[in-house]
DNA sequence: CTGTTAGCGCGTTCAA
DNA sequence: TTGAACGCGCTAACAG
């Protein structure tokens, strides 16, 4: 089969052989109603051309893009990958493409991504944002484009969902306090991403109010983690359980014990953030604060699209949803 | 602070202030070799007015989108989510931006998802196709858009990559078989798709040469793999050893293992493709086959954007990467 | 190297 | 309701 490299059909020439004028045409294709006729001639000729409007064309005319952009922290673990997935299908559902972009946590990365998504107009933003992220600077990249912050909370401006982290914590807290084990030490990377402050002010309130002082683990990234945690639970008072906040910290916490050697038996009490594959695969198996990703996403994409339909208050709203706590056998339960 | 609704800077608004020609600016923006004075003034009015290019119409007229559209399965999984996210970082570093979409294996959807990037205009497609999909498909959306067939042959007139599934598979069954376990049973879901069908004869392969019969455990989905693999380990002749194909059908046996009970001294010996979070983690380790992502990457990003750039023969290229063995204890050594 | 001109494909006027 | 004409913002082609 010889490739014909025909240019390909615009309106005009659907209109053409359809032997209507090209608005017609714009109208079928955009649902505006037309003569039965009219509509008829005009299918049959975009199915004979396999035409597909372009939308740099449209976008371009209409100032609307039919996209969005989702700009993460990463892609690599369960929480972003599946909220990636969630939020794409749900563009669709709702006749729009998803740009996504990745920032690592490197502020001047993020800043680059906003200034991209406004040169591709995107009709809105779905941001985790990272430390530094501030609501001016996303205005500046976006006067007047909705943004939703999701898993992080910016401003009181802007929408967020968001997961009820400080509650999350307290309760994780409470429930292995309730075990008996009183010294509870909070394990995280990145101690000043927004998700771990608030957890760890849950951690603080709930130790605090049993009359416990804190103790936090952190370090500035896992690697690093691995060898401060190491210290403490060799320590000669080692903490008697662990709550950690994300499942990167948990998977130190384990990759440690498997580096030092220890058996199931000897592990500390562990109760962690996020549900990752081998929560439920470890042993003993993991309980944790599951997020419902899900239901974050959801309201993140209609928080968005109710500002991009201009159908949203002009006052911003905050979503919080509880998370929910797993119940396995890392914490001491059965 | 009020919102001042100034329209978006035109390049002709930054070419008035720098006293210039549009087409100086847009020169200059794109590093054609301007005059200096001319480069300074044009640097200074862009900057003055906050001037970002509308990628629209830079699209609409230059033909080139500077986006390029990436169809996967799922994206819920390491293997994937790692992909995308260095296809996200290796498109931006050549300009471009990644639309992403996925297709969850219903080849409707990645029809659909082919026409969308059509209409965009994507300048190439990364594509994970499913069962189904054909090179007269894709090429009815893209008679003449570049598309990098990333692990999933389809046709030797389509540039792929791939990992080395044969070879890896039966040097896996080898591993397996060298430790003295006859019975060695291959495991996987959707044995249709075309890494799992590869795979699978290469396990067969190395079966047969030893005078073998080859005993494939497969399933539709993972939830029934389950039972599948249930009725196999429990039935009075069971295999000595398990071969599982993906990470999916891994977490399945390891969940099975988990429901039954079973200890880690009564598990099967186990060797899985990919290399999951929890691989390292449960007990005891999993020896693996672990696809090198990275290269696999690179190698698709060099072959799109040589097609892109219009510097690649014409004759469609493969790229077959080996698997790397990752020894650990699941299959039985140490 | 520069500026002017034209038109990419579409949606949105307008007058019919 | 329809079709013709215009222009969204930009870059390719040209003449200077």
């Amino acid at each position: 089969m010889i490739k014909t490299r025909n240019k390909r059909a615009t309106v005009r020439d659907v209109a053409q052989l359809a032997r209507v004028g090209a608005s017609s045409v714009s109208r079928f294709l955009r649902g505006v109603p037309v003569r039965p006729k009219v509509a008829e001639r005009v299918a049959r000729a975009v199915k004979e051309l396999g035409y597909e409007p372009d939308e740099s064309a449209r976008a371009l005319r209409s100032g609307r893009s039919r996209t969005i952009g989702v700009i993460l922290p990463k892609v690599s673990n369960l929480f972003f990958s599946q909220a990636v997935q969630l939020i794409e299908e749900e563009a669709r559902q709702r006749g729009c493409t998803m740009l996504l972009l990745t920032h690592e946590d490197r502020l001047g990365e993020q800043l680059a991504h906003l200034a991209k998504l406004r040169r591709y107009r995107a009709d809105g933003v779905i941001l985790t944002g990272t430390h530094g992220t501030t609501v001016r600077g996303i205005r500046t990249a976006f006067p007047d484009v909705p943004v939703v912050a999701f898993d992080h909370y910016i401003s009181s401006s802007l929408d967020s969902v968001l997961l009820c982290n400080r509650e999350a914590a307290r309760r994780a807290t409470e429930h292995l306090l309730g075990h008996g084990y009183a010294n509870v030490a909070c394990v995280t990377g990145k101690p000043e991403i927004y998700s771990f402050e608030e957890r760890t002010a849950g951690y603080s309130e709930a130790m605090s109010a049993q009359g416990r002082s804190p103790w936090l683990i952190a370090a500035a990234n896992y690697e690093q983690l691995r060898f401060v945690l190491r210290d403490a639970i060799e320590s000669e008072n080692p903490p008697a359980a662990l709550l950690s906040l994300s499942d990167f910290a948990t998977r130190s916490v384990l990759t440690l014990y498997r580096e030092l050697g220890r058996k199931a038996a000897d592990c500390l009490p562990l109760l962690g953030f996020d549900d990752p594959d081998f929560a439920a695969l470890v042993d003993p198996p993991l309980t944790v604060i599951r997020q419902p990703i899900a239901e974050m996403v959801r309201n993140a994409m209609s928080l968005l699209f109710s500002r991009i339909d201009g159908a949203a208050p002009k006052k911003a709203r905050t979503v919080s949803l509880p998370g929910e706590l797993v119940i396995r056998r890392s914490c001491g339960c059965c």
